[in-house]
DNA sequence: TTCACTGCAAAACGTTTGCAAACAG
DNA sequence: CTGTTTGCAAACGTTTTGCAGTGAA
């Protein structure tokens, strides 16, 4: 899907107005929002957008690699503009997701990709502890 | 949690019978069952067993450390006799996923906690590729 | 005209909860 | 008796889908 050269305009997938707003909203918040929390944006700057909309355009953005969608647990997916490879700490205390990149994360992949045996395409380290809020 | 002495009949949350036939199906599958499979399993063991049993149980398990929960993207969770620590590869095509332990994760948690400033509980690392099956 | 995209509402999915009955200590 | 656990069904939050209407090339 998408392959090979990027189709702008001409081909399939646009972006129209709901995506323009959709990526701004998420670009423009230094958290990592939920849909219900970028719906709640969107509503705020193009008020007839649906959620339903939303969804697709989180979708469409995700697959042309101007978003990035990250999921923890059974909670709902938050969604980030760096779509850089980066690694994750989540506080197991309140849930705060915080974004940090460690290089030496990128160095496992050949290790973990020889070890399982998986031709690798990404590696994302993740922590688990305490905030520093939460940490006492 | 539920460090120290294990406490075993005593305190509370006991092994019953539902749980036993739950812990009994996730430690006897080579594979990462949803609950869905376990439920299933589980009624061929205990005809009686409920879903909301089978949740219960899990939850219960999860957090007296006798199995662990996965979660990738928006699937359902999976579960996992392994409790120690290890990483997984999860395979973009078929999304199949497989244990593995590389010594060096656990080296970068130490790294990891210093760049977030988070006190560390645990990591996790995850490779993305194509598994042996997918790639061609 | 054509074909993708939108908005709405309803459905789907995994999971949790309220509650009465069954059970164990 | 007292507190826990079960089974059932109904509710929940998140995400997807069917479909008629809209809009751009």
């Amino acid at each position: 899907m998408s392959s090979g050269t990027e189709k702008r305009g001409g081909g399939r997938g646009a972006l129209t107005r709901q995506r323009r707003v959709v990526l701004d909203v998420v670009r423009g918040s230094e958290e990592h929002l939920t849909a219900a929390e970028i719906f709640a944006a969107a509503r705020g700057r193009l008020s007839s957008i649906s959620f339903a909309t939303v969804y697709n355009s989180l979708r469409y953005l995700k697959e042309a690699g101007l978003i990035r969608e990250i999921t923890f647990g059974n909670a709902a997916s938050r969604y980030d503009r760096e779509t850089a490879r980066h690694d994750h700490a989540v506080c197991t205390a309140c849930g705060k997701l915080l974004d940090f990149d460690l290089a030496e994360t990128a160095a496992l992949m050949r290790l973990a990709a020889r070890r399982s045996r998986f031709r690798p395409q990404s590696v994302h380290l993740t922590l688990y502890g305490l905030c520093p809020d939460c940490k006492t």
